[in-house]
DNA sequence: GGCCAGGACACCA
DNA sequence: TGGTGTCATGGC
C-alpha cells in the first residue's frame, strides 16, 4: 500500500477537526511570550502565566523590559521552570531592542533566514520557539516541529522516530507547497490530534487517520 | 505519588 | 555530534 502524501494527511484531518484558527494570542508579542513559555509545558499552565502578566500591565515590550527579574519570576511562576524563562523573556526583548527597535511589526520586515539565524542566536530561543514565533506571530512560510510532529510523522512511518528538527522540517517543507496557512494549520492539526486525541484515547476507531499505515516498528509493538 | 506536558542549555566524552 | 542532567509547575 502507499503512503498516503503529507497534503492528504493534512485533509484528512481538516476535514475531521476543520480549521484550528492558530495560535491563541491577542497580540504577535503575546504569541511570542506564549511560544517561550510553553516549552516542555503544558498549555493550561502557560494560560495562567500570561493572564498574570496581562493582569499586571506586563504583557508588553515595554512591561517585559521594566519588570525587575524577581516580579517577573512570580507572575511566570506557573509556567514552570519560571526562573529561566523569566530570563529568556529578557532576552528575547533585550534582542528586540537592540536589532529591531523594540518591534515585532519591525522585526517582521526582516528577511526570513537572516531572522531566524538571529533568532537562534537569543539565549533560550531554540528551533521549534524559533519557528512558532516566525510561523504564528510573523506569519512567515515556516514549518514548525514539535515533539507530537515527531510522533506522528515517525508513527505512520514517513521518518525514523529519531530524525533530527531540521530533518523533519526539510521533509514536511519539501512536500507541501510554501503557504503560510497550510504550515500554520497543519502543524496545529497535529497538536490537537497528538494532545486531544492520541493522548486520551490512543489508537481509537475514530482517529481521523486509521486507515493510514503505521511504521513497521510501531505494527509489531502493537501487536506484542 | 509518579508521570507528563506544544524545549533549551550546559557539560562531557 | 550525540548523550545526559537540569530546570519546575500543575493536572491527572
Amino acid at each position: 500500500m502507499t503512503r498516503p502524501s503529507l497534503l492528504d494527511m493534512y485533509r484528512r484531518l481538516l476535514q475531521a477537526f476543520g480549521h484550528r484558527n492558530w495560535w491563541p494570542g491577542r497580540t504577535p508579542l503575546e504569541v511570542a511570550v506564549g511560544a517561550i513559555l510553553t516549552q516542555n509545558t503544558a498549555w493550561s499552565n502557560v494560560e495562567k502565566a500570561i493572564a498574570n502578566l496581562r493582569a499586571a500591565g506586563a504583557l508588553s515590550v515595554k512591561g517585559i523590559r521594566e519588570a525587575p527579574a524577581r516580579r517577573l519570576e512570580r507572575l511566570i511562576r506557573p509556567s514552570g521552570y519560571f526562573r529561566q524563562k523569566a530570563k529568556k523573556l529578557k532576552a528575547f526583548v533585550d534582542f528586540l531592542d537592540r536589532h529591531h527597535g523594540g518591534s515585532m511589526a519591525r522585526m517582521a520586515r526582516a528577511e526570513l533566514q537572516d531572522l531566524r539565524k538571529q533568532l537562534l542566536g537569543v539565549w533560550g530561543i531554540g528551533p521549534e520557539t524559533a519557528d512558532s514565533i516566525l510561523c504564528y506571530a510573523l506569519h512567515q512560510p515556516i514549518f514548525v516541529v514539535d515533539a507530537y510532529t515527531r510522533r506522528i510523522l515517525s508513527r505512520h512511518g514517513y521518518l525514523p522516530p529519531d530524525a533530527s528538527y531540521d530533518a523533519i522540517q526539510r521533509y514536511c517543507m519539501d512536500r507541501l507547497p510554501r503557504d503560510v496557512g497550510l504550515y500554520n494549520d497543519f502543524h496545529a492539526q497535529l497538536v490537537h490530534l497528538g494532545k486531544d486525541f492520541c493522548n486520551t484515547r490512543p489508537r481509537c476507531a475514530s482517529c481521523p487517520l486509521k486507515d493510514f499505515p503505521l511504521a513497521a516498528s510501531f505494527e509489531s509493538a502493537a501487536s506484542r
